[in-house]
DNA sequence: TTACAACAATTGTATATACAAATGTATGTA
DNA sequence: TACATACATTTGTATATACAATTGTTGTAA
């Protein structure tokens, strides 16, 4: 990954917006890696997330606003993501009886068994992505990468 | 940035997998701020990128091929980025008398002054978003990065 | 009990992005 | 010259995402 290269300059990058550059690079390498892992079951990043937090309920449901918050992405695009998966029969939504404004979404047999695959493809993709980089190295990583200022 | 707290999961999350929802995190995190400080140019993410790389070529035109070599996005969508500018009057676009193929894409005046602005927009997000990391930090964070395998 | 605010999810719409096919131009070669 | 091929960009279409408005439900204060 050398961003001099792949941006093409000769001219030397500032130190903190090479670091910037450098993390939108790997991630847009993460993305497309990780979109390839999961092509084959016909499913994205996304709706693998769900279906990784779904199985973490250990059978409890989740309704759509927990969903959301333990997801990056919108709450409106929650609804349509869920009803993809439901499409493919990987998920169930039944109204809660408690609350009848809450949607209580369960993982389906199909979906557990699906998603043991799916992990076992992401993981061969995390290996091949850190394959140069080892434990300690792994360990400073998220040390730094905890020191950002991710709040406004 | 505490990964355990923003995924609201008390077991310890495997190595490659934390270092690899951290980045996703931060990534998250730097397209929110990015587009916030680039918010009162009317402009996003690659349409600033755009500017910057024809600001980057001196005076040249740059083509439509050229710029999305240096860019991540795809050629699709390079031809309607570029109208987008050209609409808000920020580059200009000729053919190329060469070879009447090819397009021929300026940076204009007016577009030189607002990414200016838009440029110190980006460095004080950039400086608030690695404030709490020294250039040592920085430095050895470049150093990991780069051993990221971002080849197929 | 009714009226109103808050909540949970959904829908509509606009915009962005990805992929494939199409257009127009240039080059090589028989 | 005529043809096939490659090149550079554009367009069409499907899908994804973002934001705002809407629907249906619940809690609560007058």
């Amino acid at each position: 990954m050398d961003v001099e290269r792949i941006l093409k300059t000769n001219k030397p990058i500032p130190l903190k917006g090479r670091t910037i550059i450098h993390l939108l690079l790997i991630h847009q390498s993460i993305t497309e890696k990780t979109a390839e892992a999961l092509k084959p079951f016909d499913v994205s990043a996304q709706q693998f997330n769900v279906l990784r937090i779904l199985k973490g309920q250990n059978g409890k449901p989740a309704n759509l606003s927990t969903l959301n918050d333990r997801m990056v992405s919108k709450m409106s695009n929650t609804t349509r993501l869920v009803d993809k998966l439901i499409l493919k029969d990987f998920v169930k939504r039944t109204v809660c009886k408690e609350n009848r404004r809450k949607i209580e979404i369960y993982i389906t047999k199909k979906g557990e068994e699906e998603l043991i695959k799916m992990s076992n493809a992401m993981l061969s993709m995390e290996k091949s992505l850190l394959k140069n980089i080892n434990d300690e190295d792994l360990q400073t990583l998220n040390k730094v990468l905890d020191k950002f200022n991710t709040d406004n």
